[in-house]
DNA sequence: TAGGCCATCTGGTCCT
DNA sequence: AGGACCAGATGGCCTA
């Protein structure tokens, strides 16, 4: 599934859209991440790419939540399904002047790793958004999953290699690419999903 | 409903 | 010692 085929013969627009620009369908996360994003970028942890402006919202949340007793029992249990990051976001506003049990250092160890686990997680993803941005799709494709978007993005730097080898106009080095069927040098092929052929 | 994608938690390892 | 990074496990959401 979500196939994406960089079909050059597609129509007579298909070189255009290759270099346009971009997802149309990027829905801008939730309103967690954004939450989340802002807390993140307060911290200075966002990759230095981004530009999201922010503020803080809890920046100190990792030395001031958390209702430990609320903590899931183990790996991947979340009482009443996944708590919900909103709900989360929720608790750590509710709770964040309660002080942290001395009683359970590693709880606290452990949840203020999972904090910092989730930022990174956050600025990767951050990343990952500003490289979809640099990653041509034509406008009714649907949002690039992460492993779509580093294929792709591949596949994209060794068209533009390509080009920039052959010293033609990129214009017309797309136009030769097709009328003679597109094979880059390294085999990438614009096809996402189904994954990467290996040279 | 199965499969893909994703977020989150977790423990281990490495680095500063 | 504490933080960054990583991979495995788990569960939720979405789509064909």
């Amino acid at each position: 599934m979500e196939d994406l085929l960089f079909d050059f013969d597609q129509d007579g627009t298909a070189d255009f859209a290759l270099w346009g620009q971009m997802d149309q369908n990027f829905p801008f996360q939730s309103q967690l991440d954004t939450f989340l994003l802002d807390c993140t970028a307060a911290t200075g942890q966002l990759s230095p790419w981004s530009s999201f402006g922010c503020q803080s919202v809890f920046p100190d949340a990792q030395l001031t939540f958390t209702d430990l007793d609320l903590q899931s029992p183990g790996p991947g249990v979340c009482p009443g399904g996944e708590s919900s990051p909103t709900e989360e976001s929720l608790d750590v506003t509710k709770l964040s002047a309660r002080t942290l049990a001395p009683h359970q250092p590693y709880k606290v160890q452990r949840h203020a790793a999972n904090i910092r686990e989730r930022k990174r997680m956050l600025s990767i993803n951050s990343a990952f958004e500003e490289l979809r941005c640099h990653v041509p799709t034509f406008p009714y494709e649907k949002r690039l999953s992460k492993i779509d978007t580093l294929r792709l993005a591949i596949a994209y730097i060794a068209l533009l290699r390509e080009i920039l080898m052959s010293g033609c106009d990129p214009k017309s080095y797309v136009d030769e690419c097709m009328k003679s069927g597109y094979k880059n040098q390294t085999n990438a092929i614009w096809n996402t999903s189904g994954g990467l052929s290996a040279p």
